[in-house]
DNA sequence: ATTAGCAATCAACAGGCGAGACTGCCAGTT
DNA sequence: AACTGGCAGTCTCGCCTGTTGATTGCTAAT
């Protein structure tokens, strides 16, 4: 069993060592740390935290070094909350006092995020399938042309250009603006599929080539709400302390790049909670092995959620980080509730 | 004066350092490439050339390696021009079956760039102030706020919501929808602001604060259009080789996220011609002054044109990269082209 | 103009040595 | 039983050394 100083010991190694990036010795922390024993004594706690596989030493006479078992305690257990710097609150002040649309907000969410924690800062798109429909617009292109606009209640809006099977002149084009708002408006992007496959049924049939077309269109632009994309800012945070990774940075922002993998890794992450989750190292599989991935969910609409993060090496400042994780989505999650609240 | 043989000498320099990253020797290459000559005459050749200045010795008893100047000559007149590899040809003409939106054509064309050239791609956003007005909607949200969407003929779309000083009710926002859309129909982006402060003097003067914060919102969505924005794809290939950069690829990487350095060189490059222009070395100021910068304009609409290029170690492989960075110039101009023909 | 030959130069490598940093353990103390 | 001081053992790191091999620059001959 590991005794109550065992732990103290534990996080004292993990904190000096987050900021040293040098392994700690005993006598290092018998002297910064006054525990009242002497460094001898924190020997015998560290050889039974070795023995628990929480610390190892990169070699023999060297100081020691947190395992991913032993940043995983440190997380769980001993991880105080560090509040936000006045620097950090400032930035986020900043932040909230410059809002724009959506996608902008999102961006400036990212960026913010990646100089809070020095991190690689990962921002899924928020799910907007439970946004609804506000308006469906039709825009003729000539006679055999038309671009659909189709208009939620989240702000974000998505065209198509339509290749007409027949001629079109305004009245038929009006005609059918309001036979799809009235059919379309108030339906959840989640309903749409549907409501659009029985959309043909409800024209006549010399209109039915050409609602096909229609719906086809606002189909494609539903399916470029789905929140299957990521937006990373922060990149060369990852190659700063080059000496983080064993071997190369390279697979690591390749798969990030790729987006696959971490969108795979945050629909996996239990969301029950509120709290940010932690991934650590082999914790996490394939080029992740070496990092750590800070996430935490954020409120993107009135019932759904995305998730929001940060990758790093796992000698990472994980008290610091998760605040500033937790910080973020919150704003994050206030500001698109606002912004929900906002419409009538 | 440098012979021609000497010139000979520096392609074959240039050639063998790109692909072994070693510097390159006198005997190495009077046995590769058989000049005819014996290595000791290659050495007074490569004596003149280091006179010069386009190629230098790392250490006493080392071969040599280019120098930016020596890149420079090489890029202007040794290059020849590779073809695309059987491998790229296909990457393109797949790329090309999957058409979408702007923007996710967009996406799709940095990433094969990026995977064509093995580099960091950048592509600026197309410059759309020469797009026009197509259409301009009001969507009432309540009874005090009104969201406007400005849709282009280019296929972009851009909203705001207003809050309004007044009460609102359908038939005022008919009215206003129509005197907009009179007025702002086929206006370029370019002539909007001019235009939309005009705005408040052509309705009456209840009307006028309402009228008022509608063209600010107009104004935000023109602005938001400005092509200075940047995609990029490919960062990884910037850590691949580690040893290209003296010091870290850090500040590099810094500088590609920030853009503004970028989009000022973008801007200075000289784009008379439609060959792709090479900045090398310390011909870029700043953080790329270890790299070297390969762009080409491509147009991006009946007049305007972007810019898009790669970014990586002047080590590079200029002859097939530079062809790379044409073929996706052109092969964008061409599809660019294609949606604005298509458009009535 | 070209070449062969040769001395000179230097990086890279391997081996050896000493200093310094920790640990692990043991015997003694509280 | 918990703690401590002391000390031997072990390992890294930096430094120096000599050696090897690569490559150039020069010179004299063709």
């Amino acid at each position: 069993m590991v005794s109550d100083r065992a732990l103290e010991v534990l996080r004292v190694i993990v904190q000096d060592y987050i900021d040293s990036k040098e392994p700690v010795a005993s006598k290092a922390i018998a002297d910064r740390h006054g525990f009242g024993v002497s460094a001898a004594t924190i020997r015998n706690d560290m050889a039974l935290l070795e023995e628990e596989e929480l610390i190892t030493a990169p070699h023999t006479s060297a100081g020691r070094i947190p395992t991913d078992k032993g940043y995983r305690v440190f997380v769980d257990q001993l991880a105080g909350v560090k509040p936000l710097t006045p620097a950090q609150r400032r930035a986020i002040e900043q932040f909230l006092s410059e809002s724009a649309d959506l996608d902008d907000t999102l961006t400036r969410t990212v960026r913010l995020l990646s100089q809070l924690t020095n991190q690689v800062a990962i921002l899924q798109y928020p799910s907007l399938s439970i946004a609804t429909v506000r308006h469906v617009e039709l825009l003729p292109m000539g006679s055999h042309r038309v671009m659909t606009v189709l208009i939620t209640d989240g702000g974000s809006v998505d065209q198509n250009i339509v290749e007409c099977p027949a001629e079109l002149d305004e009245e038929v084009v009006a005609e059918l603006r309001a036979h799809l708002n009235a059919q379309l408006v108030g339906v959840s992007l989640a309903q749409m599929p549907e409501k659009l496959r029985g959309l043909s049924a409800t024209v006549s049939p010399r209109r039915k080539d050409l609602m096909d077309a229609l719906s086809d269109a606002l189909q494609h632009a539903v399916d470029g709400h789905r929140s299957d994309r990521l937006m990373m800012a922060g990149a060369a945070n990852l190659v700063r302390g080059e000496h983080d990774f064993t071997s190369s940075v390279y697979p690591v922002l390749e798969a990030i790049e790729q987006q696959v993998t971490l969108l795979k890794l945050f629909t996996e992450m239990k969301w029950e909670s509120e709290e940010v989750q932690a991934r650590i190292g082999r914790e996490n599989e394939g080029p992740f092995a070496e990092t750590a991935v800070l996430a935490s969910a954020y409120q993107s609409g009135s019932e759904h959620r995305a998730t929001l993060g940060v990758v790093g090496p796992t000698r990472m400042d994980y008290s610091s980080n998760m605040t500033a994780v937790r910080a973020v989505a919150s704003y994050l999650s206030r500001l698109l509730g606002d912004h929900e609240s906002e419409r009538a």
